[in-house]
DNA sequence: CTATGAAGTTTCATACTTGAAATATCCTAC
DNA sequence: GTAGGATATTTCAAGTATGAAACTTCATAG
């Protein structure tokens, strides 16, 4: 087929002809409106089935695993959001009892938080729904695209923009 | 080599044994790590070089193309924000002189904004540096993947979470 | 015309977020 | 032991964000 080969080399000459950062803003702001999409969707959801919201269900998610707690670095780190933003969302979910603050044995300026009884029980709710919705919001992608996605979002920053975290 | 046939054997039967929304989960999680180290790297240097930040940055970028302007509304869908948000974004840019709003003849509902001309000549200085910084952070991937990305990216919503967009 | 509902914007209360400053504690080198 | 810097947290001001309510204007059915 010429045309068709025609079509394909114009194809990549006006490819070619864009500067390789504009592929990359592209892919930036394909990103981000991406992540906003998903985000909005579950910060709502979450809204509607639990009354709570998105930052709270990320620290509960956090705490979740470590059964002995998370210093308030940690948190922020692992999130990625600020000290002083943790200080104010661990105060809300202390005051519906979802959390605790407790004292570092061997360090008095630090405070372990952890979930309450009460907290991982509407944690594990929370976990369970939400990744059901995830499995609906992103139903239009299969499993291989999925770990072909995941595999190039990992290797996409790498080496390292942002100071060590805890990470897993 | 058997023992790394058998090694894929375990890994793929690893796979297998987790549900699907288990690789849609983790998929978000990257998903999510990934655009706020970036955001978080674009803020901070909208701030140190500019002094400006990144909503106010996204208002701008969006008028930019559009010299008529846009309403309200039509910014609120664009950058899937709420249209409270926007008020107090357009509020500050108008105090800041970069954008002004503009009576809409045919329905005085609503209100254009529309970037001054202040504005146009600052944007301009920082979308250059902005694409430049994308490059920059997004270094560690090739066009072909950005390429791949983008275009998995925008499969992987479609039909469509949110509500109708200007978009583009 | 005119009720009635829809659409565009702002206002409001509340929550989230940041970066910087203030406190308190820890650690290490004198 | 103590001065100095480093680390952990909180506080603060300002900006960003939401969802709901209030207000205005528009469109249309009767």
């Amino acid at each position: 087929m010429a045309s068709q080969q025609r079509a394909n080399a114009a194809a990549k000459l006006a490819l070619r002809a864009e500067p390789i950062t504009r592929h990359k803003l592209r892919l930036w702001l394909r990103l981000l409106k991406t992540s906003r999409a998903v985000e909005a969707e579950l910060r709502e959801r979450l809204r509607l089935a639990f009354g709570t919201t998105l930052p709270k269900f990320d620290v509960m998610a956090a705490l979740e695993r470590q059964p002995a707690g998370l210093t308030m670095t940690e948190l922020s780190r692992f999130l990625m959001v600020s000290n002083g933003n943790v200080t104010g969302i661990v105060d809300r979910l202390v005051a519906e009892g979802l959390v605790v603050r407790r004292a570092h044995e061997q360090d008095r300026r630090s405070t372990f938080v952890c979930l309450t009884s009460k907290g991982a029980r509407q944690f594990a709710a929370m976990a369970k729904a939400h990744e059901a919705w995830v499995g609906e919001i992103l139903a239009h992608i299969t499993v291989e695209e999925a770990q072909d996605l995941t595999a190039l979002l990992s290797r996409s920053l790498r080496q390292d923009q942002r100071p060590a975290a805890v990470d897993n």
